[in-house]
DNA sequence: GTGAAAGCGCTAACAT
DNA sequence: ATGTTAGCGCTTTCAC
């Protein structure tokens, strides 16, 4: 391995010397740089990140804790926060949390072990106490994404998910429906309580309430999507649109509907959630919610950046619009829906 | 923050006896060792990763390289890169190639500047001369996933495309169809190459060659996939099926198909390969190749993992077999097939 | 502007 | 079985 000590020697400069024009801090004449310059090509010197490391107390690894890498949602994300931290020349150490506590807890702790300067989180549940001030006692930065009352956390950004749902009721309902049925995700998610509180505000905007449609709550999955549509139109049609928590509950839902016989938008209308990967292939293609899930993962890990370059963040919260993107799984309702 | 030294001080022992507790070898008396375990969890103690790693000259890190996180068929294989190097201790510093021959090398140079303990490689594009030297240099083992022809692997594992697609292949001949089109990914892909190669055994199987069938390439888009049918079928249907290269090609192909006024697969019969996320949304559901690229990526770090540890290698190329997956998009030719 | 020297937290060879 | 000691490669005062 050569090290500085090789580079110093060969350039005929001292150590600091040469760590200087490294670090391009400090002074050093234009000649002695040239010198260091050439034995750092010479002889293929790269510092140590380890001992480098250890004496600035800098690892410049970013740590980041996913759901789940393995999910094309979540892999997006990783893409953004991927991207930002190569563009800043920082490492990205990934952990999955898979949405339980223990497993969150202890991607966190190894995050913050492995020295990482600032953690980007993804979390499903709340950060107990401890696990919080080992964060703290780390003294790094905490950017969360998609959840903002964490005490640890320096920074935060959500994606608009009542605005978002807000949108896709409303074309829904400016089409012309009105027996809607919204198969949520669970209340234990903020991220469904928010998009039922977005369909709320749809409906009193034309004078509805939520007692107007019927909401329903799962999991966020393919299976209770179908489970839920052969349930409700085991007999009869009793909606003409499905607003599904998300585009895998959709995805179950336009499966059953089908099977159901239902043509869709024809008889039912549906819409979905994320704009996830397989929203596009869906046939119809799926009229959905998109989340820009991308830009929410570079958009916290250029947070992070941020603050790790000292400066202060201009908005501690940033809260990224949810656009509707019209597919082809939605029309008006025919009035003669099968019933 | 809290040192091996105030831990020593606490357990009136010396540095050592604390370093041999934590690394767990060497004699310590079970006095000693309580003592310390002690002084470790009254204070907080939790080992400093640069001190350790300079000393040592390991991180515990591995390091990733992959085509690109954000397309799901990547991530999976992320997934079970991470899960392999959790259930190790391991930490996961993962970053992109994009199939670009220079981004690959970044990555490639500054996984090894982290001090990775190894790396999972899958790229694109061969290494240079250059970049296999630092990484000799650095003398850390490689383990190449998807390319087993580099002069670093010290492992590789790779998807036996060949057989995948002679099983595909003989699927679609033993329906009957034998106006088939293959639509590739591109010769310069080595996966590309193999699938044509396991698409003549299938035909040469059946006393038939590559000639008997139509074999053309474009890139993995669905946009290939739609423009080639679209060009193919204008006018008339020339094949009752068609073996897309990846799932992607299938999907645009699926696309222009429908729009053609095809049925599937009573008119035409479509195959894919890889079963990307997308596969089972399609309608009809796609019939594909399973590539167990999830398992691929784990396979490949248990491989890295176990020459970290100082074990050789049983077998330096693992070969992960590829399995027909049968849904909905193929049938027997109907014999009356629009033309 | 440059160099000498101290030391980051840890491990491992050596001595006891 | 335990302690002492010498660094790992680098950065950063502090002199000059």
């Amino acid at each position: 391995m050569v090290t500085i000590k090789d580079v110093s020697r060969l350039a005929k400069v001292s150590k600091s010397t040469v760590s200087r024009v490294i670090a391009d801090n400090g002074y050093v004449s234009e000649t002695k740089r040239r010198a260091v310059e050439e034995a750092i090509a010479t002889l293929g010197y790269r510092p140590n990140t380890m001992a480098r490391g250890l004496r600035s107390n800098r690892s410049n690894i970013i740590g980041g804790v996913v759901l789940d890498v393995t999910s094309p949602f979540y892999a997006q994300m990783v893409g953004g926060t991927q991207q930002a931290c190569r563009d800043a020349g920082k490492g990205l150490l990934l952990s999955s949390g898979f949405g339980d506590t223990a497993e969150e807890e202890r991607a966190i702790i190894e995050l913050v072990d492995r020295s990482c300067d600032g953690l980007v989180l993804n979390l499903e549940n709340p950060i107990r106490r401890e696990v919080a001030d080992i964060i703290r006692a780390a003294g790094i930065p905490v950017v969360m994404v998609g959840a903002s009352d964490y005490p640890v956390a320096d920074g935060a950004v959500t994606v608009d998910n009542a605005g978002g749902a807000e949108a896709g009721m409303a074309y829904l309902l400016d089409q012309g429906h009105r027996r809607i049925a919204h198969l949520g995700g669970g209340t234990a998610h903020r991220d469904s309580r928010q998009r039922v509180r977005g369909i709320e505000r749809a409906l009193e905007a034309r004078g509805l309430t939520l007692d107007d449609i019927n909401v329903e709550h799962g999991t966020f999955t393919e299976q209770y999507g179908y489970d839920a549509i052969k349930r409700l139109f085991a007999h009869k049609a009793p909606y003409t649109a499905i607003f599904a928590g998300d585009d895998d509950i959709a995805a179950g839902a336009v499966l059953a509907l089908k099977e159901l016989g239902y043509r869709i938008p024809e008889d039912v209308s549906v819409i979905g959630f994320d704009d996830n990967f397989h929203a596009r292939h869906l046939t119809p293609a799926l009229t959905t919610v998109r989340q820009p899930i991308g830009e929410v993962g570079r958009i916290a890990a250029e947070m992070l950046l941020k603050l790790l370059s000292g400066h202060p963040l201009e908005q501690k919260s940033v809260i990224v619009p949810a656009e509707l993107i019209v597919r082809g799984s939605v029309a008006a309702p025919s009035g003669s829906a099968k019933s």
